[in-house]
DNA sequence: TGGCCAGTGCCTTCAAACAC
DNA sequence: GTGTTTGAAGGCACTGGCCA
């Protein structure tokens, strides 16, 4: 897009230099703003009514621009008793308190909590100004205050900047940003997808690999065990403790919580385990006086193992490929020592979907968040093992489809990332005036943009 | 090894303090 | 008196220190 010809300054860097024509506005002269309350929670009839009542969570959960919905509902009595007003469709919902900053646009009458403000159109239009609020985040967080967390004060969100075109322009720059950023948005998705992808078939493919091998042909049998199903004939069932020749724990040690340095001693943390690679960075310094009381050095080639955890983490595993001579290990993570078998074939298995479902039956616990494994049940654990030869096969299978899977998700990662960042250029520079989109018109054929804001939320609503 | 419990981070809720 | 700001209190989901 073409540049404005004629420019002039503003005081605020952000922004920087504006068309001519423009004016640097305040929301106070674009838009109403409206304060949310919280009826008191101790009343029920104030409650399970049918007016939407928005918090910043209900805003951070969205997967949209608009929001419809809420969370929790309050009654007429209930708005009533806190002071709360109700807001017509096409404000700007805003987070205005931990976090400050997350928004949408309301598609229909609603209210919020205290933790939200709501700027009702006056003057301003919707659309831009949502393009414009969702560029001036770390702007809206600069004006915050409080100690405990930070909010966005009324009176800072009213004099807060707005770069104001005539409305007309305000509302072809909204219909532009709408055309383009919807372009944008659909290859973020399919990127984002692929992800997904990639990472669901991580998790098909260890599981088929460990419980079916690589020969589709190879003759199968009923392995008896319920969460093995069918594997080939001529595999072992065995219990993990046919290949376990030591289990070794660490020691609680206190440590500071950053990573150790060369010349430092660390212990892993049990975030360590959390991938399905172990993450030697997730570690902490030991504190010079308890250095002596570190007790099990991390080893080459040893499976690790989380001991304890919540329901969905307990069970967890990492594999160390190398020793890193300065990392040890915590009480709460086991070293295991595997012996008659490829060592990886085994921390491929702890990946799959047979290995948790079995760990998910004998982990137990007073704390329904914080659950254990008795080494004895971890041992128990049944599994299915080919000839030596073809563990090995399927491990440098795994490694290769691993690299290649590693690679497609870090540019996959890597697209998102640039779109996103192109996605956010684009927007700051139509609602700051560094492009001109006044004679823009959508492609023949593609959706037409109504002139006004409530009938444009009610488009990208239908 | 298992469990208790304090700490942490990120939030929501709510009422006292404050400003107008 | 009313509306706004502030921060204490608490919920939740972990994380980790410590001890029987």
């Amino acid at each position: 897009m073409r540049p404005y010809t004629q420019m002039k300054d503003t005081p605020l860097a952000w922004i920087g230099d504006i068309p001519y024509h423009w004016k640097l506005s305040k929301a106070k002269r674009l838009f109403k703003i409206v304060s949310g309350s919280t009826p008191s929670s101790s009343i029920d009839n104030y409650w399970n009514g049918d007016i939407d009542w928005i918090t910043p969570a209900d805003l951070s959960q969205l997967g949209n621009d608009y929001v419809e919905f809420s969370a929790r509902r309050i009654t007429k009595s209930g708005l009533d008793s806190c002071g709360a007003e109700l807001v017509p469709r096409s404000s700007i919902i805003l987070s205005t308190r931990a976090p400050i900053g997350s928004l949408a646009i309301a598609m229909k009458s609603m209210c919020t909590n205290q933790g939200c403000k709501a700027l009702v159109p006056e003057g301003g239009h919707a659309v831009y100004a949502y393009y414009f609020l969702s560029i001036a985040t770390e702007q809206l967080n600069l004006r915050g205050r409080g100690t405990t967390f930070l909010e966005l004060s009324t009176d800072e969100l009213k004099s807060f900047p707005f770069p104001a075109p005539p409305f007309i322009e305000q509302q072809k720059i909204a219909q532009f940003l709408d055309y383009e950023t919807a372009k944008i948005d659909v290859l973020i998705d399919e990127q984002k997808r692929l992800i997904g992808l990639l990472k669901e078939k991580r998790q098909a493919v260890i599981s088929h690999a460990v419980s079916k091998g690589l020969n589709p042909d190879a003759p199968m049998k009923d392995s008896g065990v319920e969460w093995l199903g069918e594997v080939p004939e001529h595999w072992k069932v065995a219990s993990l403790k046919a290949f376990i020749r030591l289990v070794e724990s660490g020691t609680s040690v206190n440590a500071a919580d950053t990573p150790a340095s060369e010349g430092e001693l660390g212990v892993l943390k049990t975030s360590a385990v959390y991938g399905d690679e172990l993450d030697v960075n997730q570690n902490k310094t030991v504190v010079k006086e308890e250095e002596s009381r570190v007790s099990c050095q991390l080893k080459a080639n040893r499976l690790i193992v989380s001991r304890m955890n919540t329901p969905e983490l307990v069970g967890a595993t990492g594999f160390s490929l190398t020793n890193p001579g300065n990392l040890f290990l915590p009480d709460r993570l086991w070293q295991i020592t595997l012996e008659n078998v490829e060592a990886q074939f085994i921390f491929m298995f702890t990946l799959s979907k047979s290995y948790r479902s079995q760990i998910k039956l004998v982990c137990a616990g007073a704390s329904s968040s914080m659950q254990n494994i008795a080494q004895e049940d971890f041992k128990n654990v049944k599994v299915a093992v080919p000839p030596l030869i073809e563990q090995k096969a399927i491990v440098e299978e795994w490694h290769r489809f691993k690299s290649n899977s590693n690679q497609l998700t870090e540019q996959a990662e890597k697209a998102v990332e640039l779109l996103q960042e192109r996605r956010s250029a684009l927007i700051s520079a139509a609602v700051t005036g560094k492009i001109d989109v006044r004679d823009w018109q959508p492609p023949a054929g593609s959706d037409t943009v109504d002139s006004n804001a409530l009938v444009q939320t009610e488009r990208h609503y239908g």
